[in-house]
DNA sequence: AGCACGCCGACT
DNA sequence: GTCGGCGTGCTC
């Protein structure tokens, strides 16, 4: 007998080959199978995806290739699992098999028949089910936030305080849930790798090593598939793992967690283009899962999703221990001396941390000496040959970088233009921080009349394997007193014994063209707020500093009384009013080309076609424009918007483009891809 | 995306 | 005379 199935194999959407292709089978193959099929000169992994229907093939049966092997012992991908990734290549516009091969782990992928058998026979025993309950007596808020979860069908969001104890209720929550279901699977997702490592330890801590598993990219290929397995075959009851866990394959779900959910991490940046949390969303509601949305400073679709009762807030506004949220002080810098850094009420708060024996947090959202250097009789700056960017200056190797193709080059000693020996740094960066601020607290004593310790964290000094967790230690065990570094210090890390944070500059989001900044300044100040005084013995003393030239701004108004409703009610309303997101929805198109006038040729094609298109009557195309930083590693690109304010219309349009835009035969252009619900624009 | 085929410049 | 640049086209 020869049947014929049908298979979605990795090709990407660009191509004409985006529909599942015609395979013959001898075995009948259940859809969800993964087989391996001959593919040009190529032999790919493929999932099946359904059988044909009869005489429907649109190519002739002897046309047809034979699937070469099917991983048969696997069970297949579940019908939800199909439903899924079917949603995510619709909804991000890409290509089926390119999502669900891209969702499998990569060694699977490799694998054949008697590889996989041996795996399966070393796979342990299913994990036990919930030990017996225990955890710290819960708060009162807490207690009802797990009341309403349990009683109610959500979405939640769980809108927690820094320290209020979001975690310990996904825990708890997942806890109630296998004491009900022993057999169910919870997901839960965490932005950054950085931070799986003290979940996981959390989780195991409470359900044992044999429940958990974590599904992230810092791990090694065996790692990722003996996750992926045990999950698959349903002996691991908790995945957690960051935004590619939301495809990890879950035969029970039944609960799924979004920590942070306002994080702009969970939206790939690459290939397929989507949102974790969005589709963590969408899965729940597929499977009749609940899902949990946690934040202490929720993205504003989030938020606006309960105003309109679409999602259901659960508040947990008091730190655990009852440590009170640090104090804010806003310093006018329209008061201070010019070209202060440092102004002197925060060098002199910052003596006193030192003096008590406290840690203080500084942070400044640029690495490096300073972002540009100039030279003082000319016009030269340096500008990067292959981009249009400055490189910035390192001083500590004297090298100038460029943070957009990596291009290095050491520091002239005199103008490249003129040869003038006077060429100075234009701004500052951490680099910078740290060393003026050795030298302002040269004089500065800890406890005993030691000096002071200055150390600075950012992307540089974090690069070494293994440098991020030492310096880690190094604040933990107090050998640090004061920590400079961009906003990877803010992220996460239970630092105990800081008291003081301090943002330098952060006026420059609220100068910037792109509507998201204020929204993701208050959530990284609130976040480097919540850094302060997490013990509560020192929570009365601790104080989050911001240095700014607009200190009647609503943003730093809302901050001092850490009220983030009153922050995003004004930020709705301003973008309700500017008919922005989330009251609009957006789509992005981007095009690299050899020249800009190729990468906007190409958009302007695409926008020349939209009229008469399906949805397009409800839709808005914009005129193609350069990108921000226009040329990176001497590839030119541009980028065309598309909005509406109804999301169906936005999506019947993206679908009717795309065979108009895989029609362009541009010479010159690169390549180019739709963003759908893009973060930056 | 891969991987081939195909047609024009600097080398063993 | 060939190696290799990337432009174009195909994959059930």
């Amino acid at each position: 007998m020869r049947l014929t199935v049908r298979v979605v194999v990795p090709t990407p959407a660009h191509s004409t080959l985006s529909e599942p292709l015609s395979y013959a089978s001898e075995l009948p193959l259940a859809p969800g199978t993964l087989v391996r099929v001959p593919l040009g000169r190529r032999e790919v992994c493929g999932v099946v995806w359904d059988e044909a229907a009869e005489g429907e093939a649109d190519l002739a049966p002897d046309q047809l290739k034979s699937v070469i092997a099917p991983l048969a012992q696997l069970p297949p991908l579940s019908e939800a699992w199909r439903q899924l990734v079917t949603f995510a290549a619709n909804y991000y516009q890409r290509s089926l098999g390119e999502v669900a091969v891209a969702a499998l782990p990569p060694q699977l992928r490799e694998l054949d028949a008697a590889q996989l058998a041996r795996r399966l026979k070393r796979a342990g025993p299913p994990g036990e089910g919930p030990a017996a309950p225990k955890g710290p007596p819960l708060t009162a808020e807490q207690a009802q936030a797990l009341a309403a979860i349990d009683a109610e069908p959500g979405p939640f969001l769980l809108f927690g305080a820094t320290g209020s104890g979001k975690t310990e209720v996904y825990l708890r929550a997942v806890q109630a849930l296998l004491q009900r279901e022993p057999q169910a699977q919870a997901l839960v997702l965490v932005p950054e790798i950085n931070l799986t490592p003290q979940l996981q330890a959390r989780f195991v801590e409470r359900f044992g090593e044999a429940s958990v598993v974590a599904i992230h990219s810092g791990m090694t290929n065996p790692q990722r598939l003996r996750s992926w397995l045990a999950a698959h075959l349903g002996q691991a009851r908790i995945v957690l793992g960051t935004r590619m866990a939301v495809f990890a394959s879950l035969p029970a779900l039944r609960l799924v967690a979004v920590d942070e959910e306002h994080d702009p991490s969970y939206k790939q940046q690459e290939g397929a283009r989507y949102s974790a949390r969005d589709l963590a969303i969408y899965r729940a509601r597929l499977e009749g899962a609940k899902v949990v949305l946690g934040s202490a400073t929720p993205s504003l679709e989030s938020w606006s999703a309960c105003e309109r009762g679409r999602y259901r807030r659960l508040d947990m506004p008091a730190r655990v221990g009852a440590g009170a949220l640090p104090r804010v002080r806003v310093v006018n810098m329209n008061h201070q001396p010019r070209n202060t850094l440092f102004s002197e009420p925060l060098l002199a708060a910052v003596r006193e941390r030192i003096a008590r024996g406290e840690q203080s947090l500084i942070f400044l959202n640029r690495r490096g000496y300073s972002p540009v250097l100039a030279c003082g009789a000319c016009d030269w700056r340096s500008e990067c040959p292959n981009c249009s960017a400055f490189r910035v200056f390192h001083k500590i190797d004297r090298t100038l970088r460029c943070h957009h193709c990596g291009y290095t080059e050491r520091v002239p000693r005199a103008c490249p233009a003129c040869g003038n020996v006077d060429i100075a740094p234009l701004g500052r960066g951490t680099e910078q921080l740290e060393e003026q601020l050795a030298q302002l607290l040269a004089d500065a004593q800890g406890p005993g009349g030691r000096p002071a310790r200055i150390a600075r964290m950012d992307a540089d000094s974090t690069k070494a394997k293994g440098a991020l967790e030492q310096q880690l230690a190094q604040v933990h065990a107090g050998e640090v007193d004061v920590l400079v570094g961009t906003q990877m210090v803010t992220k996460g890390h239970d630092f105990r014994r800081i008291t003081l944070v301090a943002a330098v500059n952060p006026d420059s989001a609220l100068y910037s063209s792109d509507f998201r900044a204020p929204e993701r300044l208050f959530a990284l100040l609130m976040q480097a707020a919540g850094r302060a005084g997490r013990d509560a013995a020192q929570a009365a003393a601790s104080e989050m500093w911001v240095q700014t030239w607009n200190p009647e701004h609503a943003l730093f108004m809302a901050l001092r009384k850490h009220d983030f409703p009153a922050f995003a009610e004004q930020q709705l309303k301003e973008r309700q009013a500017a008919a922005m997101p989330p009251f609009a929805f957006q789509a992005v198109l981007r095009a690299e080309g050899r020249t800009q006038e190729v990468a906007q040729q190409f958009l302007q094609a695409a926008a020349d076609a939209a009229p008469g298109l399906d949805g397009s009557s409800h839709v808005f195309v914009y005129a193609p424009v350069p990108m921000t930083v226009q040329r990176v590693a001497n590839v030119e690109r541009a980028q065309l918007l598309v909005e509406s304010t109804s999301r169906p219309a936005l999506q019947a349009f993206l679908a009717a483009w795309q065979p108009v835009l895989q029609e362009q035969r541009i010479r010159g252009l690169i390549r180019w891809a739709v963003d759908v619900d893009p973060l930056v624009i």
